[in-house]
DNA sequence: GTAACTGCAAAATATTTGCATCCTT
DNA sequence: AAGGATGCAAATATTTTGCAGTTAC
């Protein structure tokens, strides 16, 4: 879908940062960091309006947080699912320690787990560190 | 273990604050950020030796670094086998969205996946959101 | 026209670095 | 005694907030 779409879906105005930003997460197939994005993005642009806009899409659905092992916050588009209301983010997190990319790895689900007598599952993430298959030839 | 050991058995020499820092995490069941031992610490503790600590922990086995959604960056107690040499990380990691701690569940393993073709796995972590056991009373 | 979004300035917070001093071994 | 660890100061980086001007609808 393109980013003029998505961003109306999602009951947003559409607006010029919006649509940078929303094109590259579209045309990335890794997940990114607020820095990467703020480098990604017109000399000179607010970080500020990063820092709003990422928030505001993570709260519409329209991109979701990537857990990572190390401090940083990584976010990454949500696919179809996600935008309409509840957010399916049982996917696996792929983290390639040779090109430091993340990616969502969709084709794969998370499997259930059996957790201990009175814990209660709400949502699962997984994610896996390794060598992804671009860096594997 | 007593944290005295656990530190020499590291190779780093015994130090007061290593010790402070250590029985923090031995005694609380939960994982901590830095944030939270920084409160734990006696009043006008260096801010900069808990960044070193955790650091030097980090890198020697001592504790690891759990995922989380958000960008906190938070740490728990390895178990034994983590001191060994090789990391052992693969357990989950619960989030209660009730009491907002963050547990690792050592007795639940993290099933293995079936990755595309050209995926290699080396490390896999899991992060579960939901109600603890004591939140579920 | 109005509400929402942006950019700038600045505050607040978090993290890193350098260096002199102190402590562990 | 020597090397590493700490504390302090300060540099750097990150994130948040307020407000005035601008833009989408």
């Amino acid at each position: 879908m393109q980013s003029d779409q998505l961003i109306k879906k999602a009951g947003l105005s559409l607006t010029e940062s919006r649509k940078l930003i929303l094109d590259i997460f579209i045309s990335s197939p890794a997940a990114l960091s607020h820095h990467d994005i703020e480098n990604l993005m017109p000399e000179g642009f607010d970080r500020v309006t990063v820092y709003r806009t990422l928030q505001t899409f993570v709260q519409k659905g329209i991109i979701h947080q990537v857990p990572t092992t190390d401090n940083t916050t990584l976010y990454a588009l949500c696919k179809e699912e996600c935008q309409s209301g509840h957010h399916h983010d049982n996917h696996v997190h792929f983290i390639c320690t040779s090109c430091q990319t993340t990616n969502c790895l969709e084709e794969v689900t998370v499997p259930l787990v059996r957790l201990p007598k009175g814990f209660e599952l709400k949502k699962a993430a997984m994610v896996i560190e390794g060598i992804c298959d671009t860096c594997n030839n």
